[in-house]
DNA sequence: ATGGCTTCATAGTGAAGA
């Protein structure tokens, strides 16, 4: 099973690059975040024609998620039960056995800011309810944007982003905490290139100049992790005209 | 560079992202 996870940063503008990402990349399943589109705009017709099924939890201009798959995804779930939020960042369901869970983790904006507050207490929620859920399904995948890099090494300059969101030690404490839970960083289960990124700043020639952060993940449960057998970064879409400035992880578990 | 892009909602700019 070929699993991704990208930040399409608008799924409207996006979907040329997604439709050509899937039919090049044939991958089994597709999570999507900021997707920012209500579900009644969702471009199932055309991921349909490309052979594929979705689900999907949008609202207007911000967030949304989707699942996109080859097989019919089921025990589709919406949301965290544990916090209720008008904000769609979660939907998870079961392809071929395997529980995966599609996260789009608030951004937190500065540490000052109340959105840092919701952001970690979200983060709370989510390894709150993940406990259970790794009991109903062992075998678990949890994809997404998590904004944050959970290590020094996964930041182009970790000095000048001391103080900043998605370095904060309090984010990287809950990222711990979901692999204390038993998930596993899946890129780090195998020998990586230096200075690997899933996300540049569209400005400052960031990306040209390796300005990046790794702050996409795909996470497998303890379940899972023999059955893990590859992970990598795909840049290539973010060299393409209009790119998302996410570019997907894609992990192969067999 | 307390923001150099990009998106969305707007019909001027402003919010938000990371």
């Amino acid at each position: 099973m070929k699993i991704a996870t990208w930040n399409v940063n608008s799924l409207k503008v996006r979907l040329p690059h997604t439709l050509d990402w899937l039919a090049v990349n044939q991958p089994d399943a597709l999570c999507l975040q900021e997707t920012k589109q209500e579900d009644s705009k969702f471009p199932l017709a055309e991921l349909q024609q490309a052979g594929y099924q979705a689900v999907f939890s949008g609202q207007k201009t911000y967030n949304g998620v989707a699942i996109i798959s080859k097989t019919v995804p089921e025990d589709v779930m919406y949301g965290l039960p544990n916090f209720p939020d008008e904000q769609r960042r979660v939907i998870a369901a079961t392809l071929n056995g395997v529980r995966v869970v599609c996260v789009y983790v608030p951004n937190g904006q500065s540490i000052d800011s109340d959105k840092y507050q919701y952001k970690l207490a979200w983060l709370t929620a989510l390894q709150n309810w993940l406990k259970d859920e790794l009991v109903r399904y062992p075998k678990l995948v949890l994809l997404g944007d998590y904004n944050i890099a959970p290590e020094d090494r996964d930041v182009h300059d970790p000095q000048a982003w001391v103080g900043n969101v998605l370095v904060s030690e309090p984010e990287r404490a809950a990222f711990r905490a979901l692999e204390q839970l038993g998930l596993r960083d899946s890129f780090r289960l195998f020998e990586q290139p230096e200075k690997s990124y899933t996300w540049w700043d569209y400005r400052m020639m960031a990306f040209r100049r390796n300005m990046g952060l790794r702050i996409d993940h795909i996470l497998v449960s303890e379940a899972l992790v023999p059955n893990c057998t590859a992970c990598s970064i795909d840049r290539s879409l973010r060299k393409l005209e209009r790119p998302s400035d996410h570019v997907p992880v894609v992990a192969d578990i067999v």
